[in-house]
DNA sequence: TCTGGGGTCCTAGGACCC
DNA sequence: TCTGGGGTCCTAGGACCC
């Protein structure tokens, strides 16, 4: 029988700012999406003063400043170094890892013996915590979605204290019966919905429910997560570094920028994002898209644009991306409006070793690629974008609003605590 | 004043082939 | 009543995840 363990950090982004700062660790505290927007990550403080996750934080500044919530920027170097720590902790305790997104990971016990689960799971927990000092919650059970279930009913219960063995199958039904269906991974609001109306409530109810009714309105998807409720396991566990499919920069603005000029340089910016990305997966791409749009939530004219080129030859060279990006820019720029993001989107993504070439080429793709190589070092030793593109301009006007920055405790040696 | 930024997988339907 | 029967490839759109 598959055993999975979903191990899973507890507010993480909010539990990463706490590490430095442990005389926050009874406050409320929430950390906002980039350009300081929506709540993303809550302590359970601020989850008990009712702030949702996705909030505009400029909306609920009452409860805020009434209950010293104390409020932090993203800073995703920090959090992606704390990510690593734990990830690399986890594989100590288990090689077979899933990384499934910044704070998740799944591991794979099937080939383990382990005489007792609930204690292998408070061991890891302990750990984790001593090691890094962001605390996780572990859900276990035959299949990913009911580790999934596990490590949710882990996370509210006082009494699992943050660790539950699902794998009797007497316990499963109880689970189920206590969790909503909206609750099950992989239904969204819209299958929640069409669940709700169907009289399917818990996730009991989908467990039982008719597989020719599920195929047909949710089809394989939805089978799939039917039978893993039913304990037979769909869902393998997936290379956590296979090369991405498409890779998407994309920033609102600091502030309305109407220049063609300025939202130029924004996106050259981006390009030379995603194409740093895709050097380090070791691809190329074939398309490039550009979009832009106005504030949707604003009065005023608004306009929404994207064009797409397909590349004579794939490439990852930051010059010709570039050169591309800004004639689709031009294409769709028009004059009078505010625009408050943009973004870049690679998609047509090939292995750099199978690049189809062009008998009419005109580019030195080689010399472009020494070029790169060395920008790309001096880049990652020195600090990003010490080497830029003239196209990148040099007075950031578009840059996001982040007021409320932690230090970089753990990746920048000027940041480094003093004690 | 202020509303995030990434991804994946699947299906239906159209255009085409013999 | 009957209208051939197999395929492939591509794209847009919709669902989901964190």
């Amino acid at each position: 029988m598959s055993v999975f363990a979903l191990i899973d950090c507890n507010s993480f982004y909010v539990s990463c700012e706490r590490v430095f700062n442990p005389l926050m660790e009874k406050q409320p505290v929430v950390v906002l999406s980039n350009n300081d927007g929506c709540v993303i990550s809550r302590s359970d403080e601020a989850k008990k003063l009712g702030i949702k996750v996705g909030v505009p934080i400029f909306k609920i500044q009452d409860i805020v400043e009434k209950n010293k919530v104390i409020a932090f920027s993203s800073n995703y170097n920090l959090y992606g170094d704390f990510s690593l720590r734990v990830m690399a902790s986890l594989t100590l305790f288990c090689p077979n890892i899933e990384i499934y997104s910044i704070d998740e990971a799944f591991l794979d016990l099937s080939t383990l013996t382990i005489a007792d689960k609930t204690a292998f799971g408070n061991l890891i927990k302990t750990k984790v915590k001593q090691w890094t000092g962001i605390p996780v919650s572990i859900g276990i059970a035959p299949t990913k979605t009911l580790a999934k279930i596990a490590n949710h009913l882990a996370k509210k219960s006082t009494k699992l204290n943050g660790v539950f063995d699902l794998t009797n199958p007497n316990l499963i039904d109880i689970a189920l019966e206590r969790t909503s269906v909206y609750d099950v991974w992989g239904i969204g609001r819209q299958y929640g919905k069409l669940l709700s109306r169907a009289n399917i409530k818990t996730a009991l109810d989908l467990k039982n429910a008719d597989d020719d009714w599920i195929r047909k309105h949710m089809h394989v998807v939805g089978l799939r997560t039917v039978f893993e409720l039913r304990g037979i396991s769909c869902l393998s566990t997936k290379d956590a570094f296979a090369d991405k499919k498409g890779i998407c920069t994309s920033r609102s603005f600091g502030k309305p920028m109407e220049k063609q000029e300025d939202i130029q340089q924004a996106v050259a910016t981006f390009v030379v994002r995603c194409a740093e990305k895709l050097r380090k997966q070791k691809s190329a791409a074939s398309a490039i898209t550009v979009f832009i749009m106005t504030n949707k939530f604003a009065d005023g004219p608004k306009y929404v644009n994207s064009k797409t080129i397909q590349l004579p030859v794939a490439t990852n060279l930051t010059p010709e991306l570039i050169k591309y990006a800004m004639r689709n820019l031009k294409a769709i720029f028009r004059k009078g409006y505010k625009y408050k993001k943009a973004g870049i989107i690679i998609t047509d993504i090939i292995s750099e070793s199978n690049i189809q070439q062009d008998f009419w080429d005109h580019i030195d793709r080689d010399k472009n690629k020494k070029l790169l190589k060395i920008i790309d070092h001096t880049n990652k030793s020195l600090g990003r974008d010490k080497i830029k593109f003239a196209a990148q301009g040099y007075n950031k006007k578009w840059k996001m609003r982040q007021e409320h920055l932690s230090p970089n405790y753990t990746t920048q040696w000027k940041d480094l605590l003093i004690v």
